[in-house]
DNA sequence: TTCATGAGTGAGTGCTTACTCATTTTAGAA
DNA sequence: TTCTAAAATGAGTAAGCACTCACTCATGAA
């Protein structure tokens, strides 16, 4: 029942058995949403008795929790944020375009790698504050300044006219976001066939816009 | 305890008693999830016997579809296309920017005024692709049609350049998404000051892309 | 007035749940 | 090997759940 396969999160911070415990969670989270998954399920996907997950968590609800902050620690310490760092501080000589784009493959891969939990997350997340405000805490802590210091440089450097970088930050994760949705919630009724294409127009329409410059339009 | 006020959903189709079933379902649906909903608090929130709920739906199952029928049913023909069908209908003389700005509004304006709804439906439909279908018939129906009707009419008027339909739908879907978002969930670490100004730059950034043409932007 | 009908009821039912705790197992020191 | 303390166990428990059903009662026809 239980598999010690990619583990997510057994890191050093905590034991074998928290560790065995949060993945099955997990996983299980992932694929029935929090308030459908029973304790004893988790217990059985861990291989542990059900009595042993209240030793570590006083209850379900801070098992998610627990689960939260450790994902949103991983993820943002060793997963999410080194990769993009280094994207973005190895952008000399680059076109702004294979940059974006490098990003963007970049990012639509981690989130697509990770999607099973994404939605968890992100349907617990509309519904509680207190979910949100676990996950918020590392964005403004981390994501924002990188992000927003990476559009201040392009923008010093010229590659994009200036801009604030809040709402061009908006428009590229929007893109990002509803790119990865298209294809993993909603491939049965519009399937993307070739994703870098789709990728490449998406970027070429955030670069120069709608609009018809040879025309004025109107 | 139970409400008569701003019925969504009592139609000519349905009788006073499963209006106000559906109708609070609705409420605490939005509020808690449906997992996390019980059959008491609905027929509590309705003013009725618990035993009732069960005449009109055979399971909690079947009330929650019978919901989101409703919903999209409700939705599309009533309110959310003929406002937009209005819009897209006079465009003649109107900037792009102008039209857009109009359309951004009007849709914020629908998605916040049900919003408390749209959360539930979003998270469950992030995981149940039963759920996604329910809704995803509706868009195919008719959203797109329109949307993409109106875009490549655009194109053809020479107001905006020529493009993929489906592409820039995506791009002014995600950016008001999120601007949505951004406003009803994230308001405490990201407000948004002078929400017009908002929408006017980030529909400047769509029209004219983050592309730095005076520089060539490399 | 009498009766038939079916909408509405809510206490009841059996099942599932999160959580407990007396007991067993394990691991390491003496 | 023996002892000890912590870790792990899983049957047990009380609460809560979706759903049922024997019953009430309003309505309207005869």
């Amino acid at each position: 029942m239980h598999e010690q396969d990619d583990a997510l999160l057994d890191e050093g911070n905590l034991n074998e058995k928290e560790g065995r415990i949060l993945d099955a969670a997990c996983k299980i989270f992932a694929l029935k949403g929090f308030s459908a998954t029973t304790t004893n399920e988790i217990a059985k996907e861990a291989g542990i008795a059900e009595g042993t997950i209240f030793r570590y968590f006083k209850t379900k609800k801070h098992l998610l929790h627990g689960l939260l902050k450790q994902l949103v620690h991983i993820m943002a310490d060793r997963i999410a944020i080194p990769p993009i760092e280094k994207i973005l501080s190895q952008t000399q000589g680059k076109a702004i375009k294979d940059i974006l784009k490098e990003v963007m493959i970049d990012r639509m891969a981690l989130v697509e790698k990770h999607f099973p939990l994404a939605k968890v997350v992100l349907s617990e997340a509309m519904l509680h504050q207190d979910i949100r405000d676990i996950i918020l805490g590392k964005i403004t802590d981390r994501v924002m300044p990188l992000m927003g210091d990476f559009i201040d440089r392009m923008v010093l450097e010229g590659k994009i006219r200036p801009m604030k970088s809040h709402i061009a930050l908006r428009c590229f994760v929007g893109n990002t976001l509803l790119l990865v949705v298209q294809r993993q919630l909603l491939k049965d009724k519009f399937p993307i066939e070739d994703i870098e294409q789709e990728i490449d127009e998406t970027i070429d329409l955030m670069l120069y816009g709608f609009a018809n410059r040879e025309k004025g339009g109107i």
